[in-house]
DNA sequence: GTGGCGACTGGA
DNA sequence: CCAGTCGCCACG
């Protein structure tokens, strides 16, 4: 008997397709990207059509129905559904989890692709004559009318710019002083554009005498060059001409300011897509987008997915940064994509970034990419010099050194702020016992456990393991516990000491918990009531702190010894970025790195030539030793609560993959750089070759059989291709 | 990923 | 002896 199937992509990690008898009342209609519900084995599960129908002989099997057709066309535009499946092959990912992780969360649920019109907020007469007479201290009211009268927008956009205006939103809703208007999306650009400067003038004119279709262009800007004028020329000549922009960033909660002069210039024509949203805001945005009705789309990573109705422009600010890459479950770049998505729509793609990766300078080095600049600051000052200063054998007061301290000193004496830069959370990376040499070590990692010491707790960073501070030691109840090495706290603390009559605050994910709280301590910055900030990586994003003239990087020494490939150029780019908060008002800034390692090469290529010409002796070095950009990679992961079960496991696949390697170079299994996290013992076997595409073909073959492996059942595998770490 | 099934362990 | 647990398998 012949029947009507289709090949439908099921939401589980299984690689193969699953062949569906499409209804009668469906033949005909069933297209590929459509959602199905279907019965897969006990239960139901919303996934795609992956291919159109066709008949098939039987054989004697029993084929189940297709039993609900969710959609009349496709969900996925033609141009993200070949994105989508590219992405499965090229990431070696089943389909079915890369169309569930493209769509948001209530599409992948089966709910319907009906836009849910929310009404625009306008200020009523009430509210403008509220506005008038108002009592001075209500700031918050204030600012919630005032919004709505220059650019009235829905209630989610209000709460993104204004995220503490819930209660001032309703009781303006209760006063009648607003009034609700179905939205209407303005056609173009809404706000007038700042004065460009000339350098400004020029890269824009550059990237609009590119050719129509695709191009990739670098923007090489140092921190305070003006980029996101640039961003916005390019945007709003893309919306001018009717088309959508989409704007990647690497974290929306750190860079609000991007948000707002995008939302000042195209006003309820901006959405954004993060994971900061609920789900239903997602996919409201996602709906918007591919019905082009949201001109301009700033999102995180997984905006890289966001559908569009006619897309002209995708900008990738901060293109350099790790959180492009996802680093779980299904794990691609969402810069590459992006650029790959411009490349089949035959669309300009406009990567920014003042330390660009070395695979992009690669890339725009070889002409590739085009390669523009912004060399000089809006405003004026020099960029910040770098100083390395040499630590070894001076007295370091919690880590901090005679000399570093001095320069806070002579800064805010000078009226300036500073910032105090470390890697690292807590109060000290260890607990020691001096008595008999214990140090905290954490039970189910190969890593000690930081002391938070506000908390009273040991905190394990790698799975998260939390136990009271212990105050004797408790292997030999010795009271000579010593905390070694410094993270945030306890420069925070030495900081207070030392400074007591100044206001010293910290700045990670620790301190930062709470909604609103950024954006509370960054105003105190603006206004000059923080004098010293002490903060991780947090701080080396995007913000803007005009009073703050001295930088001191308490230590970048641990990418030096480090054993990752890329440890350095990360160094790089933090130092550079951290760097670069220095000095934008009026004074010139000063960089005070602490090292204990001032004849390393690299970090003196760094401080003396800078972030590009330590990233041309990386390159030099990665073409040497034949690492990316000069060959492709692949990770190949286990990890399992059996200690043997990972390298058995990769020692199996490996022998399968040396039967067959063609020109792919297939390394030893061997332990992970942290043999043990989190219970369980993992291990990894690098996949190394000059081509892209013959890596990709090998890996598709071998993927399929890993599963097959005798101890596959015993390990949880996954395969990284471009990994962004080899550990 | 997840539910079902047979095999196994443990308490009564 | 039966219940709860665990590894293994199949899912169209």
């Amino acid at each position: 008997m012949t029947v009507l199937v289709a090949a439908i992509a099921i939401p589980a990690p299984i690689y193969r397709l699953f062949d569906y008898r499409v209804p009668a009342a469906a033949e005909g209609l069933l297209v590929p990207g459509m959602r199905v519900r279907v019965p897969f084995g006990r239960r139901r599960l919303v996934a795609v059509v992956a291919e159109p129908p066709r008949e098939i002989e039987t054989e004697g099997r029993e084929y189940k129905f297709i039993e609900v057709v969710l959609d009349q066309a496709s969900v996925f535009p033609a141009d993200l559904w070949a994105l989508c499946r590219w992405a499965a092959d090229y990431y070696q990912y089943p389909l079915g989890e890369v169309l569930s992780a493209a769509l948001p969360g209530p599409l992948r649920r089966g709910d319907d692709t009906e836009i849910r019109r929310e009404n625009a907020l306008h200020i009523s007469e009430s509210g403008r004559a509220a506005l008038e007479t108002l009592p001075a201290r209500s700031h918050a009211q204030r600012a919630v009318l005032q919004q709505l009268a220059t650019t009235p927008c829905t209630r989610g956009q209000l709460l993104e710019l204004l995220p503490k205006a819930a209660a001032s939103l309703r009781k303006a809703m209760e006063m009648g002083w607003l009034l609700e208007v179905p939205l209407v999306i303005p056609d173009g650009v809404i706000g007038p554009a700042l004065a460009p400067t000339p350098e400004q003038v020029t890269v824009v004119e550059a990237l609009r005498s590119a050719a129509k279709g695709f191009s990739a262009s670098l923007l090489e800007g140092v921190t305070g060059s003006g980029k996101t004028e640039v961003y916005l020329c390019l945007a709003a000549d893309a919306v001018t001409r009717g088309e959508q922009v989409l704007v990647l960033v690497p974290e929306i909660g750190l860079t609000p300011q991007l948000l707002a002069r995008f939302n000042e210039r195209f006003g309820a024509g901006v959405a954004s897509f993060h994971s900061g949203m609920s789900e239903n805001e997602r996919a409201d945005t996602w709906l918007r987008a591919r019905a082009g009705e949201a001109r301009i789309v700033i999102g995180t990573r997984s905006a890289v997915f966001v559908p569009f109705a006619k897309l002209g422009l995708i900008v990738i600010d901060e293109e350099h940064d790790a959180s492009y890459k996802q680093q779980d479950s299904f794990r691609y770049s969402a810069r590459d994509l992006a650029i790959l998505r411009a490349q089949k729509l035959e669309i300009p793609v406009l990567l920014g970034s003042a330390t660009p990766s070395l695979e992009t300078l690669h890339n725009a080095r070889s002409g590739r990419y085009r390669h523009l600049k912004l060399e000089s600051r809006v405003r004026q000052t020099a960029p910040p010099k770098i100083h390395a200063l040499d630590v070894r054998t001076r007295a370091l007061d919690h880590g901090l050194s005679h000399p570093l301290l001095e320069a806070i000193d002579r800064h805010l004496t000078a009226g300036g702020q500073a910032l105090l830069f470390i890697n690292r959370r807590g109060f000290a990376p260890v607990l020691l016992c001096h008595d008999c040499g214990w140090s905290a070590p954490c039970a189910r990692c190969d890593a000690h456990m930081t002391l938070h010491r506000g908390r009273g707790r040991l905190v394990c960073h790698h799975c998260g393991a939390q136990q009271k501070a212990p105050t004797t030691c408790p292997t030999c109840n010795s009271k000579t516990l010593t905390p070694v090495g410094q993270g945030t706290e306890r420069v925070e603390e030495a900081l207070r000491a030392r400074f007591p009559d100044k206001r010293v605050e910290r700045f990670d994910s620790d301190r930062l918990r709470r909604a609103g709280e950024l954006e509370r301590l960054l105003a105190d910055i603006r206004s000059g009531e923080i004098h010293i900030l002490v903060g991780t990586q947090i701080l080396a994003k995007g913000h803007d702190f005009a009073g703050l003239t001295l930088v001191g990087i308490v230590s970048a020494d641990q990418a030096l010894y480090g054993t990752d490939f890329r440890a350095i150029e990360r160094m790089g780019q933090m130092v550079t970025q951290v760097a670069g908060r220095a000095g934008r008002g009026a004074q010139q800034g000063e960089v005070i790195l602490q090292t204990h390692e001032p004849e390393h090469p690299l970090l003196r290529t760094l401080v003396e030539g800078g972030y590009i010409a330590l990233s041309d002796a990386l390159l030099e070095e990665r073409r040497m030793a034949g690492l990316p950009p000069f060959s492709h990679l692949a990770l190949l992961r286990a990890e399992a609560t059996q200690a043997d079960a990972p390298l058995r496991f990769l020692n199996e696949a490996r022998n399968l993959m040396l039967a067959d390697r063609e020109s792919v170079q297939v390394s030893d299994a061997i332990p992970a750089t942290m043999e043990k996290r989190a219970g369980n013992t993992r291990a990894q076997l690098l996949l190394q070759s000059a081509s892209r595409a013959v890596l990709q073909r090998k890996l598709s073959a071998w993927v399929g059989q890993f599963d097959s492996l005798p101890s596959a059942r015993q390990v949880r595998w996954s395969l990284d291709v471009d990994p962004g770490d080899l550990y």
